[in-house]
DNA sequence: CTAGATTTGTTCGTATGTATC
DNA sequence: TGATACATACGAACAAATCTA
């Protein structure tokens, strides 16, 4: 069962890559195994005996595995692929980029979170530790900080670092990482927005009331509570994007911009 | 700007790998070149010559770029790298491969699903043409046949599909597509569970009755009607598969499986 | 801090399989 | 049926990174 069987499919199509067909068995060891974050498969030079393959062969699967974010390569003694720990930001950033090619605005993002933070406030009514009210604490002082010494821009960002917190203590995966690239977009999309206005100041302090409100529901554990105020703080918080990204158009064909990429 | 610069990075990290280098350079040109889905990259030969580098390294950038699937590579004259259309699917498997690590249940796929169907329901009201008619149609035909002829597995994809084909008809691809995510995701938790039972006529029944109710209300331009029967077809789903993934998890501790490899 | 050992990163040359003409 | 053009795979080398003595 070690080395893969040069077994021809009778019909189906082409035949499958050797470097596909080792990468898919590293992946299925390192899920049987249980290797955890750390963990080092074996180098380049005992894969290529064990599969009986050459090493650009090895390389390949390697290469698929990284790209993955299963692994990362390290050079020198005791190097070889070292398991990564699961992480989130390869998935997110696949994602991205996959989405990238067909663009999409705010009106698109705030439907899903519309729902999706509704879902996870509610998930997680009940299951907030002092640490995590004290993370929550922490983060309505630093927008305020922000709010105050008039960085418009951090601020919003800081602000969706609030709902990152939510997402760290749900028990759904799949939720928690939904909601956590959708979090990871806005940052992506208010980035080059973050240039104007008197808006910005209503909007912070419109979150920061926000997520006060969210805090108490949540020590009350009142789920309804959570729910009904999330509700209206996604469909505001929509409202004033929308707004911001009307201007930030109108900015964009006014005044020309110097880099000119923005058209691509 | 062709050939990637030996630049030195003065402090920070490692240094970026060749193939790395090129594969984003690679990935940046289909993006700028707007290269269509069935274009051709340069083979191999000439991008070694473009990019002055060895075999090897132009093989592990196109793996990267596979793996991604922008291209997939094809042999034979005319052959090469050949720009792929944007695959959802290569995406969608990417996250599945990340989400498997931490094992997921229906009750957290329901969780999405409850909020995310209902918006994508009332997304589509007003967008659906007599084409997409006929295929909810024609997909109710097939899921009544399946009922009749008792075959209950293929039953429970076929309805799956209903769903697809509403993703078809949003506009909006970032909840289109977690909407088509989340249905492979339960194509591939049903799959295994489709081994019992009398509970499938009932669960077959109610999904009809509320697939017959959607359209109804989709022809009508409803969207709270829309809203309405498919929250109450989601949480009924959640119910009926609860019910079925809890008899199979019995099942499955009191039958010893021949292949025993469930417990991996 | 240098020197050597170990392991990935990269190159070249060659052979084989596969699809098109 | 070759003949051609291309990806796939092998093997041996050297370069660069990085740990350890």
């Amino acid at each position: 069962m070690n080395a893969p069987q040069g077994e021809p499919p009778p019909a189906p199509m082409r035949r499958i890559k050797l470097s596909d067909q080792i990468a898919e068995d590293l992946c299925r060891r390192i899920a049987r195994e249980r290797l955890a974050p750390g963990d080092r498969l074996p180098n380049e030079r005992a894969l290529m005996q064990h599969y009986g393959c050459a090493k650009g062969t090895i390389r390949e699967a390697l290469k698929s595995l990284e790209v993955q974010g299963l692994v990362t390569m390290q050079s020198g003694p005791n190097g070889g692929p070292e398991v990564r720990p699961i992480s989130v930001e390869a998935a997110a950033q696949q994602l991205r980029r996959f989405l990238h090619f067909q663009e999409l605005d705010f009106a698109q993002v705030y439907a899903l979170r519309r729902s999706l933070e509704v879902a996870l406030g509610a998930s997680v009514v009940g299951r907030l530790g002092a640490a995590d009210f004290q993370r929550l604490e922490d983060n309505i002082a630093a927008c305020e900080a922000a709010n105050a010494e008039g960085r418009r821009g951090t601020g919003r960002i800081v602000e969706v670092d609030f709902h990152d917190i939510l997402c760290d203590a749900s028990d759904n995966p799949l939720l928690a990482f939904m909601c956590r690239f959708l979090n990871s977009l806005l940052r992506d999309l208010v980035e080059f927005r973050s240039e104007s206005l008197t808006e910005h100041e209503a909007f912070g302090a419109h979150n920061l009331a926000s997520h006060r409100a969210l805090v108490s529901a949540f020590r009350a554990e009142d789920a309804d509570g959570v729910r009904r105020e999330m509700h209206e703080h996604m469909c505001c918080a929509e409202h004033f994007m929308q707004r911001l990204d009307a201007k930030f158009r109108k900015d964009l064909l006014s005044t020309r911009v110097p880099g000119a990429r923005a058209a691509e």
